[in-house]
DNA sequence: AATGAATGAGATTTCATTCAT
DNA sequence: GATGAATGAAATCTCATTCAT
């Protein structure tokens, strides 16, 4: 009997059914998500969900601080990373163009998860945080309303990419945050 | 003899549904709403929503399909009002920052739509007409990749800002539209 | 504007209702008629129903009556037209094998029928004057007994041979007959 | 502690459904059914009908399998007791004349099994087991025309007799039955 | 006479939550 | 600590029947 992955002494199993929510949201949507699929999703006993949390409310808040917490970290790593403006205006676009947000799951989510915001103010805290630290990151390389600029092209870009059949390509959205960026001059 | 509030000739009750069930989730979210809050938001008979509408999806379908319509309507309008580059820029700012979209309530029923419709063709299609015509409409002022990217924009920065303790006020986003508008300058 | 088949003065409508709503018990069960799918399966607005038909217990009470009176006059015919003891056993025989009685359709709306009588006297008269007919048919070649036992093997072999996978052959069923009509040798 | 009413501990809730669910069935007819009615009958609760079968195709299913089952085995018990050619006659005679199955509430739970079935291959197998099973049983005694025969009249039989205000009485349905059974002499 | 839009009553079904074990 | 059988409350949905036209 190694460290089995369920059963008694489970530390992950609060984690697991946290992601699991957030299969079922994204397969069936917040307005679909019982607790049974998400019991089924994550290979865990109906009872455990009750005994982990205290109800569905709860159950989904932690599940959408889990996905800003997840998703702001990716977020801010690839900002981070950068080193110079010129670096950091890239991985603007890469976070637009590339999969590091863009994924249709994640995109999907962050809708849920903004509605959902928008009558929880814990997670709304939690949201708040994510704009900030990201326009912080990008405040080590231009000034404020650039950071905030920039920030807002990424979820604009990213929401109507996700919807159009001939989205806004690579060298386009370049073009537009080199213009962002090089207001000044 | 006025519109009586039953008998074969409510013909506006189809919309009134609509409009009710919109309130709903806004009040209470996509997630919480039931066939009761509607018929009671509406004014109308717990029977007459199935009897309206086959089920509940289509209910949804109409509801969200309509609500594209509408903001998609208001939003167009400040476009095709603006006569010059000039204006049509001060529209996008407005649009932005003024009510047009921006009331918390549409925002708040825009997340909830781009969720309903990632996973209902009928209203991505909404959706998708609805980004093509205010496209089309700063098109008439601008390239097509300025467009898009005003377009976005408006998108990023109306939801940050509803999030935002301290949103970005009219001045810098003047500014950041202009450096968009202006960039091959 | 010749003699329509619907519309006002429609003086088959009434039969064409009954047999829509027999239609509707082969298809789907007795346990699933709905005035909605009679209405659909006759060609006849919903609203007529309950005017031709006080309610479904008296619709459903005139179909049943109707079935037992076409059922018992074509299994009637076959008997009248026997002329001999032994065209008559060979009329038991084709009722039994052929097509008269021993239809899919018909069979199971039997079924129908016979618990449906159970509870309404009024069609359990009709299914008793067609027992009589059909005895009393028989009683023009055979003693009361054998007419009895003729119409309880016309009974049973039917039901039995619907369900089999491998029914009695005609062969066979007609040696029975034999053996029941010369019982007294 | 005996079997208390409420909590985990009820194994034999199942069947008292079931028997409940006939039970209306036999009262009301199929056509009438409802959860409510068989939740009363077999004093449960509403919900538990949908926690032990998933919805009212299952139940009724599950309830006509068990009366086939049911009937059946008092059907097979009295001819597998039958030790001569003699005594299963007298069986049959018995089967027929008796309260074996010709109860009113077996043989009206037999029409509606019979409706049931011809939609339901799952019950129809149940029925075809029966059928073959009873065959067996006179198949000991007789050749398997015979029993095929013998078979129908009861089937027959049972039916008219139900419906016969001045049924076939026992010493009539001897002589058919001998007649059958004594056929190559 | 004939219709079909409308609804209320009630059906089925779902499901969060409880609680005995 | 953990479970899942069980249920009540409420959801969705169906439909016979009514009734204005």
């Amino acid at each position: 009997m190694t460290g089995s992955t369920r059963g008694p002494n489970d530390p992950r199993r609060r984690e697991r059914i946290l992601d699991a929510a957030l299969d079922v949201i994204a397969e069936h949507g917040a307005i679909k998500v019982t607790f049974r699929k998400i019991a089924e999703a994550a290979g865990v006993p109906l009872g455990s969900l009750t005994y982990y949390f205290d109800d569905m409310q709860h159950l989904l808040t932690d599940a959408f601080t889990r996905l800003a917490e997840t998703v702001s970290t990716r977020y801010g790593a690839l900002l981070e990373a950068a080193r110079t403006r010129q670096e950091a205006g890239e991985a603007v676009v890469e976070i637009i163009c590339g999969k590091v947000w863009g994924t249709d799951r994640d995109l999907l989510l962050s809708y849920e998860l903004y509605a959902f915001a928008t009558r929880n103010p814990e997670v709304r805290a939690v949201m708040r945080s994510w704009m900030q630290a990201s326009r912080d990151s990008l405040a080590r390389h231009f000034d404020p309303l650039t950071a905030r600029a920039l920030d807002a092209l990424v979820e604009g870009f990213s929401i109507h990419n996700s919807f159009d059949p001939r989205p806004t390509d690579r060298e386009a959205v370049a073009a537009v945050v080199r213009a962002v960026v090089d207001r000044h001059h």
